[in-house]
DNA sequence: CACCAGGCAAGTA
DNA sequence: TACTTGCATGGT
């Protein structure tokens, strides 16, 4: 007997992988694919990732706009514009001198640890590529993920604040639960795959948007009235 | 007007 | 370790 990702032998695990996938089902069955990222390349990722930190898209979006007209979707061309001339360029995005600060720190990361090769940054192994993301200023937990799975393509999951709020509103998880404890919720459940991992997410941000923004706001969701043993 | 958005770092006790 | 606070524009 051992415990294998599908929850082979494990009664808890099993269950919780059945609950994850009839989630994910009739999310998927209800929105269809969410075509996500929206974004062309995986330094174009990394750059929408830190831009939209506790920011609506919709703010972002205006700033990739500017970004690209001037060429700057580009990690060298981006990585020699100064922090304050970066920082004016992504005012829509909010935090802008923040922001401008930690595009410019995992440029230079990426420079003086890989001579400015993201591709082969981004090629290593997942773990030892999460951890060295997490060492960069402002990378946390739900950006690293977000590279690691939308930029890397290597498949964890990415936790945010509706990934939280749906699964605790329905009492499948603690209220209290932290980020890693939440992500291995679902990886420990689940067979590692990109793009079922790409799928969820983007589907939970998008019930997120459409029935868990708001506090009350809740009527009309797929998921209402699920009991966990139903 | 208040509240929120696809977080994170830094400060305090 | 466990809270709190600053960051900041743009939409509802």
């Amino acid at each position: 007997m051992r415990d294998t990702p599908g929850g082979g032998c494990n009664p808890m695990i099993s269950k919780r992988r059945e609950l994850i996938r009839r989630v994910f089902d009739q999310l998927r069955h209800t929105f269809g694919p969410q075509h996500w990222w929206p974004a062309e390349t995986s330094f174009e990722v990394i750059i929408g990732a830190i831009l939209t930190q506790n920011t609506a898209w919709k703010n972002v979006e205006q700033s990739i706009k500017i970004l690209r007209e001037r060429g700057l979707l580009d990690f060298e061309a981006l990585h020699a514009v100064p922090a304050p001339d970066l920082a004016l360029l992504i005012r829509s995005s909010g935090y802008f001198n923040q922001k401008a600060r930690k595009l410019k720190a995992f440029c230079d990361h990426v420079q003086d640890h890989w001579q400015g090769d993201l591709q082969r940054f981004l090629s290593q192994e997942m773990d030892t590529l999460r951890q060295e993301l997490l060492t960069i200023h402002g990378i946390g937990p739900e950006t690293a993920d977000s590279i690691v799975l939308y930029a890397a393509e290597q498949p964890t999951f990415v936790v945010d604040v509706y990934t939280h709020r749906i699964f605790s509103r329905h009492w499948w998880i603690d209220e209290t639960v932290t980020y890693d404890t939440l992500r291995d919720f679902f990886m420990d459940a689940l067979e590692p795959d990109v793009a079922f991992f790409k799928e969820y997410h983007a589907l939970l941000v998008r019930t997120g948007h459409l029935y868990c923004r708001r506090k009350p706001l809740c009527g009309g969701c797929p998921l209402e009235g699920w009991k966990e043993d139903s």
